[in-house]
DNA sequence: GCCTTTAGTTACCATTTAGTTACCACTTTT
DNA sequence: AAAAGTGGTAACTAAATGGTAACTAAAGGC
């Protein structure tokens, strides 16, 4: 148990916040397929091929939870549930933008 | 072994891509640690106190491999070494500043 | 009757990443 | 003689993350 007394002491850096959110390894690229548009499940995993459903539920369940991001679930069948950004999760926008921009400046061309 | 395949197949996707080279759960902190100034080993470390030095160790050396951090080791005793960013990890300030302001508008006033 | 579709859940295992502890080398200070 | 200071490394353990396979629901098609 290292966290509890060492979070509040780090906290006064703001990018260690922020990574407790959007820090993992998928989050920034989910947040970025639902940037400017409302998408199911299955859009957004076809969108990201090497994510597997367990993890990618995973990984929508945390970011609702931190109110990044809307889940509406339609009782049909089969099911449909839809994703989108809160205004939480919009105003992160900035952030994906810059890093979009940099992954083509610096990566996109070079290989 | 799934990576090599889907690598190529995803760097459509700009964001995947830096996520490769920042994704960690230190680096963003580290580079912010060092977006102002050059600075010693142990004074990144005593501004990342929940960092162990190992793992600072570990990610120091990975984002010097990428070409994000400059090392510069001085043979005196006792030791000294001295890390800075280099242009390129420059170029990722406006992300690490987006991210900062992020956090203190979001996550600072909160608490 | 069985397959398909969708968005999961559950159980279980493997891999990756992070953390802990102890220790080194070398000189100066106490 | 021993401790302090610096930037690590090695061996080991723990935690986080990722993956697979089997299962669910209800209606439609063959």
């Amino acid at each position: 148990m290292v966290t509890k007394g060492k979070i509040s002491e780090e906290v006064k850096c703001p990018v260690t916040g922020i990574l407790q959110l959007i820090g993992g390894k998928w989050k920034p690229i989910i947040l970025y397929c639902l940037r400017s548009e409302t998408r199911r499940f299955g859009e957004i995993a076809a969108r990201i091929p090497s994510i597997s459903r367990k993890v990618l539920t995973e990984q929508l369940r945390e970011l609702e939870q931190d109110n990044l991001i809307l889940r509406v679930q339609f009782n049909e069948i089969p099911p449909r549930v839809e994703y989108s950004l809160t205004a939480m999760g919009k105003s992160l926008s900035p952030i994906l933008h810059e890093m979009e921009k940099w992954g083509l400046e610096n990566i996109m061309n070079k290989k």
